[in-house]
Order: structure tokens, then C-alpha cells, then sequence
DNA sequence: TCCATAATCTGGTATATACCAGATTGGAGC
DNA sequence: GCTCCAATCTGGTATATACCAGATTATGGA
């Protein structure tokens, strides 16, 4: 049955490829069942699904929890080095973003926050738990560990919009340098319950620790995005 | 059979996590086979693959190709702003780095890269195409897209160390303002073969584009990192 | 018209079983 | 001690077959 040559899930992926192109597929489109896939290209469901992961993995389709596989959407750029807002960049490309705060909370510094901003375990600090979509399909969520000693009262505020744009105007907090870090992680616990993904999809971890002009602790940010949904895009040096 | 609660695959997945902890299993040593694995655990090896798997993406265990399965290394700490060399940095953090050339060549500019660089299609350019390792492991595989018109006579000389510090000392080169794109992507085609692992599997896309004091174009760096070799750390503002 | 519920459809999980191809190992012969 | 080759071990691929749980859709009664 095999070629030998090619495996056949990868043979399948070619097949479902050219499939997609020829249909005109596009972005969030639904892709028919795999019931129906497995027939339509002669193989089963176990192999086809090999082959609708491998395209998952190359990040030309999704799949929403039990509901079917979708086109992926172009990817969004992000600068995360930039002061600037989610709403504006995602709709300075055209597209339409959603934030959802899916829990706030004023709770003490644990030990890990503790080492990396140099403030004592048990300071108070604010939480806050979001998630973000671009046109209505959820891309990340985000944790926000704000030092509520540099802008009070700020969980009584809508926290459905730009904190940093908020931290600004309101409390006139600029962060002065900032720690990035980003690497691939498997999505997993609450994160990946909140984007609606399997255990273990692939994801993209962006992590900012902000300081202030005093280098004082000012924010951290956690973002959990999926593996496919952005493109970090970065200009280095002089000149712009 | 199963628990209802929590899948199977994923109590496997906790059972190996502890399982590792107590053998103390480090940095890149071996696991078990499947079917042994398979045997140890009560469940056949079709489960016990997807719980590596799940592992995999992780990040805490690695397969090679056809070989087996190994813990994987801690990540690699890499700024790919600053302009310091591989050997570098790897060295700094205490491991061993070793890069192999795979093949160099002079050609001319393909229309993609024209586009980005701003040469005319067709202009000369050279092409090396390396392999990079830390304590023996290929993490990456990386295209470097040169201006020959600003380092004639590179290709002579060996390519297996620092091409930047080459730049530097013998032409002069440094350079000025930068383009990075950053993005996972699945692994496939000559990427996944230098690298031995299967097609699709996790990466990490990282794209360099240099130009001078001139504005002209010095060179591109197209780098395709496993997954789980490496953590990016930036820092960003005033201060260091 | 609306809402609750049942039937159905979807992907997710699990087991059993082959065979293949590359990698490693062991042993025979030099 | 060495080389070469065969046996063996490894993960990779492929098929068949269930059943489950969440999501969607159809249905029927108020």
C-alpha cells in the first residue's frame, strides 16, 4: 500500500495542501470531518489525523476543541519591545481584537515574583488574568503582576482595555527598561482550558518585566499565545 | 480501564514526569525503550508514545531519530540582538559549542531576497549553510545570506567559526541597523533531515536582517532552532 | 415562538497488531 | 585487535476498531 519512498501521512498532507489551495479555504473556514476526509482521500481516520497534525504543526490549520478543523489566519505581528497597546496594533493590521478579564485580585508577591523583582515575599500586588482575541478567535492569555504601590485603585477600574495605555494616563507610569524573554512551550492546566486547546499544544511564551525610572518593580507580564498566531517583529539599531 | 476524570495518557505523562525525578535522570541520558517503557507502565506503546509526546512538547525529553529518548538539556540563554558570536555565548554559559559547515557556495539573489535586501534579483550573493551543536546536540541550522560586494574573497576562508567576528576583524563590518522576526514553525524538508528529526516536528524560526552605516545590505541570517534548545532574552532601555 | 431535551455529529482517547527502516550490537573470520 | 556482516533492537508508520464526551442540530411540546 505504501510507496516506500514518502510516507503516506505525509503524501495525505500534500494532498490535503493542494486540496485546501484549490478550494479556496480561507481564513476560520471549516474544514469537512475527518470521518469524511478518511474517505474522501481512501485511508483512515487514525492516519489522516496524522497528516491534519502535521499541517496543524506547520500552522496552516487549527483545531477548536471538539468542534472541527479551521484555516489559520495570517499571523499577527507584535513587537513586544513597543509601548503599545493589543487594541491598537491588532487593528493597525486590519483586524478586530477582544480582551476579556477572566479574573483580577489584589494577593501577595509568592517567592518567584519575589526573586525577579526584588521586592519582599508577601508585598501586596495586583493580578490580573486576561485573555485576548483577533477576530473573535482567542490567540493568548495573559497574567499582568502590577505593583500596586505605583498606581492605587487600579483593579477598580475596566481592566477590559490597555492597562499600559491606563498606567499612562492615569497614573503617568512609563517603564524605563524592561527583561524579555520568549520561548516555545507546550500549553497546558489553565492556560490551555482558557484558550480552549488541548494539553500540550504548541504555544509561544513572551514574558516582560517592567522597572520604572527608579528601577522600581513597575509590571510583569505573562503571555501564553498559540504557536501560530503571531510573528514577533523587531527593529534593531538606529534608523527607522 | 481509564479513570474518566483525567486521560490515561496524561496520568502516564505525571507517572514518567516522577519516574525521571527519582532515577535522577539528567541532562541527555537515555530512557528506556517504548515497549519497555510500555510494559513497566501496564498500557500498550501506542499510549505510552502519546504521553512522550506530550512530554516532548514540553520540553523535558527529546527523541533522536530511530535511537530513542533522552532528557533534554537546560535552554540556551541567546539576545539575538546583541552582536556576539555563537562560540560566545555558548562558551559564557558553560557549555561546548561546535558549528559545521554543511555547504557554501556563491549564487545570485533569488526575488524573495531581493525584496527585503533591496539588490536586484540576480546580484551575486553567498550562501552558507551551517549546522551548530552545544555538548554534541544540533540545535540549530542556520542560512547565511551574504553580501559579497562587502567582503569579497569570505568563502576562502573557513566558515566554521565566527562569521560575524570575521566581518569584523578582516573587513571591518558592523553592522548598523537590524530586521528580527521571530516565530515557531514546524521543522521540515532539508531543516528537519540536517538536523535528524522528523518532519513537522517543534521550532523555533529566527530571522536576521543586517544592514550597514550606508543602508546597505550586509547580510541575512536564517536560523531554525529546536524547540526546546533555547530561551530568548532581550533586554531592553536604559540601564543595563 | 420559544425552550428543553433527545438524537446525532465531532474530535479525543484507547487497545491490538503488523511490518518497515535505520541504528546498534554481537560475533565470526581475518 | 580489527573489520565486516548478520542478527537484533529501536522508534516510525499503517490499519482496524471501539467507545467517550463535548458540541451541534433536530425535534417536539408548551
Amino acid at each position: 500500500m505504501s510507496r516506500a519512498e514518502y510516507p503516506v501521512y505525509l503524501q495525505l498532507r500534500d494532498r490535503l495542501w493542494t486540496w485546501i489551495e484549490q478550494e479556496q479555504l480561507c481564513s476560520q473556514q471549516k474544514l469537512p470531518s475527518e470521518r469524511e476526509l478518511s474517505e474522501r482521500f481512501g485511508t483512515t481516520r487514525v492516519t489522516i489525523r496524522q497528516a491534519l497534525s502535521q499541517l496543524e504543526a506547520e500552522g496552516l490549520i487549527f483545531r477548536s476543541n471538539r468542534r472541527g478543523w479551521y484555516i489559520t489566519p495570517e499571523r499577527l505581528r507584535y513587537d513586544p519591545s513597543r509601548d503599545i497597546g493589543f487594541n491598537h496594533y491588532v487593528t493597525e493590521q486590519g483586524f478586530s481584537p477582544r480582551t476579556e478579564t477572566l479574573f483580577k485580585e489584589l494577593t501577595e508577591m509568592p517567592p518567584w515574583l519575589s526573586e525577579i523583582s526584588g521586592l519582599p515575599v508577601g508585598t501586596p500586588i495586583y493580578h490580573v488574568f486576561r485573555r485576548r482575541y483577533v477576530n473573535e478567535r482567542g490567540l493568548l492569555v495573559e497574567h499582568n503582576f502590577i505593583n500596586p504601590a505605583k498606581c492605587p485603585g487600579l483593579l477598580s477600574e475596566s481592566t477590559d482595555l490597555s492597562i499600559w495605555k491606563m498606567l499612562k494616563e492615569q497614573y503617568d507610569l512609563v517603564p524605563d527598561h524592561r527583561d524579555i524573554e520568549i520561548y516555545p512551550l507546550a500549553l497546558k492546566g489553565l492556560e490551555a482550558e482558557s484558550l480552549n486547546v488541548n494539553q500540550g499544544t504548541a504555544g509561544l511564551y513572551i514574558h516582560r518585566l517592567s522597572f520604572d525610572q527608579e528601577g522600581e518593580f513597575l509590571e510583569l507580564d505573562r503571555e501564553y499565545w498559540l504557536h501560530d498566531a503571531l510573528k514577533i517583529s523587531v527593529h534593531v539599531g538606529s534608523r527607522h
